[in-house]
Order: C-alpha cells, then sequence, then structure tokens
DNA sequence: ATTTTGAAGGTCAAAAATAGTCAAAAATAA
DNA sequence: TTATTTTTGACTATTTTTGACCTTCAAAAT
C-alpha cells in the first residue's frame, strides 16, 4: 500500500500540471480532502517540495491564509539551484559569498544594483555576531536571496 | 479567498490614486460597504497605513466625523536617511522590514526585483536564530541594505 | 450660554480562521 | 531487531473579524 504522502505529493503536482509554476492550496482543506491530519500537509511539503527538488513554500496564516507551492524552472535557473542546493550548506564566508554574487553578476543573472545589495546584506557588517554563527547566518541570508533569484527567473 | 483586509486596502489605495495625496472617508459608510463591522476598517488603517509604510492618519468624531488617509510626500533621500538613522535601530521585527520595504518599493526607491531581494535577506528563513538575537540581526542586514541603496541615490 | 443628544470615531479583548512545530506513535524497510 | 519514514495530535503562532463599551464633536434644544 504506498503511503498517503505519495498521494498528496501526486496531488499537488497534477495542481501543477504543465504550464501552472505555481499554485496556491489551503492546507486544512487539503487535510480535510486527503482525510488526514493538517500537519501531514506540512510534512509532505517540507520532504518533497524542497528547494533541492525545485520547489519552494510561501504561506500566510490567518483569515484567508493559504500555502504557495511554486515551481522553479530548471533550465533557466539551473546554476543557481546549483548554488543554492550544492555550493551553500551549512556555512559560508564572506570571500565565498562575494565570489558567488560576483559570477551572478558576470552572468547576467543579477543587475549590478542587485549584486550590491546581496554583497550589502552578508558583509561582515551585516551580519555581526560571535564568529562561530557568522558563516551561518550568512548562507542563510544568501540562500534566501538567491531562491527569491531564481523564483523571478520562472517568470522571465 | 483573500481576506476582506485586502480588499479594502486596495480600495483606499484605489481612493488616492495617482496624483491625490490624500482622501476623507466615513468609517461607518465604508464598513457598510463592505459590510464589515466599523472596527474593521479601524484595524485595516493601523495595518496597513502606517508611517512605516508612508502614510498618517487623522479623524475626526462626531456629526460630520471622517478618517483623512495622508500619503507622506518625502524625498527619497531624506526618506532613507531617516530610516537608516532614526527608524532602524538596534532591533527590527519581520512585520517592521516589511513594511519599511513596501514603502521604498511604492516610493519608486527600489525596483519590485530589489524589494523581494530584501524581503528575502530580512526574512525569518533567512534570519534562523534564537529569537533574543533575530531582530537585532535584521536591524544589521537591513540597515547595510538601505545604505547600499543611498550610496547608489547620491551616485544619480 | 449651557445642556442634551445623536452621530461619528476609538479601544480592546475575544473569537475565528489559518498555518507551523515538535515529539510520540505507528508503519515500513533494512 | 534496528533504522527510517509516515501519521497523528497537542500546542503554538499569526492574521483577520467581530462586538461590547468608551470618547469626542457639533448641532439642536433649553
Amino acid at each position: 500500500m504506498k503511503p498517503l504522502s505519495d498521494d498528496i505529493e501526486a496531488f499537488i503536482k497534477a495542481l501543477l500540471g504543465e504550464d501552472q509554476d505555481q499554485v496556491d492550496v489551503q492546507r486544512n482543506e487539503l487535510a480535510g480532502y486527503f482525510r488526514c491530519a493538517p500537519s501531514q500537509i506540512t510534512y509532505v511539503l517540507s520532504t518533497r517540495f524542497t528547494p533541492d527538488r525545485g520547489y519552494v513554500i510561501e504561506s500566510r496564516r490567518g483569515g484567508g491564509g493559504f500555502v504557495r507551492i511554486v515551481r522553479l524552472k530548471k533550465t533557466k535557473a539551473d546554476h543557481l539551484l546549483y548554488l543554492i542546493n550544492q555550493r551553500i550548506g551549512a556555512s559560508v564566508s564572506a570571500q565565498d559569498a562575494i565570489a558567488m554574487i560576483q559570477q551572478l553578476l558576470e552572468q547576467g543573472t543579477v543587475s549590478e544594483r542587485e549584486a550590491a545589495l546581496m554583497r550589502a546584506a552578508t558583509s561582515a557588517r551585516a551580519i555581526n555576531l560571535p564568529i562561530a554563527l557568522k558563516d551561518t547566518l550568512r548562507a542563510g541570508v544568501l540562500r534566501e536571496m538567491l531562491l527569491q533569484v531564481a523564483l523571478e527567473q520562472k517568470e522571465a
């Protein structure tokens, strides 16, 4: 017997279909449909729709809340995905961040202004913490920014 | 289903339009139009039309009372300096950061892509730390990014 | 001039509507 | 059996919506 998670995963992928690269669902509604705990939906999203697999999740709580699943277009975002999934690990030095940002700039993935913003956000001044934590923090900040750029690639 | 608050926000922004910098509404009338509690109007005003987002509210009670929504007109440079020197202190919540970035966007100080980058860099996902340090860190990241934008303003 | 009154708007806390977290239990796979 | 994955549920977090009660203002009544 196939686990429910697989069905839920398939269902969401079906919702995305061919042309759609983004879909909004309501966690409780989905859970109701599959007669499972709402947290199971969260489980599926966090195990099957990761950046690693080419997806990004956004969500909002409260009235009118939702979970948005966005599929990244792999062809366009190839190098970005590599950086996000491989190159950025648990920690990134300031030097490494600068190098990666430079590459993105040179290949035209980001503008000069955008690159400057990214450098600012990952600079030592911005990330003012005990050494042990610095590089970890920077990894998080850089990753989220790259995910954001990858999201926009999809629109182009 | 989008929350009512978003509709009310959009409605008020439509009233303001491009050229108008201020508009008067009647709380009860608006509430009647949207079939909601009058206090919901107050809620929308106090969450979406804050100084951080570039608006101030004035009002008068009693017969002929009104609520006036005023869009602040500050020069971009002044506003940036205010944010950097006054508004961003030792700590900034995720919500406050979003509000400030939103205003920069509406002001045309940053592009949609740049705003998205800034949101990503200051998001809770990017800044994944013990609560105590989060807001402090975010303040640093946001400040450095704004300084960067200010720098470029100067050159242009 | 003073008081009354009805028409605004304001406050605040509770309820409702969502989603997230985390650890334990259950099911499977090795 | 042991390790891993799935499933669940209790508890938390966030956002929106509502309602009961409070304050202020202007015009009418005295």
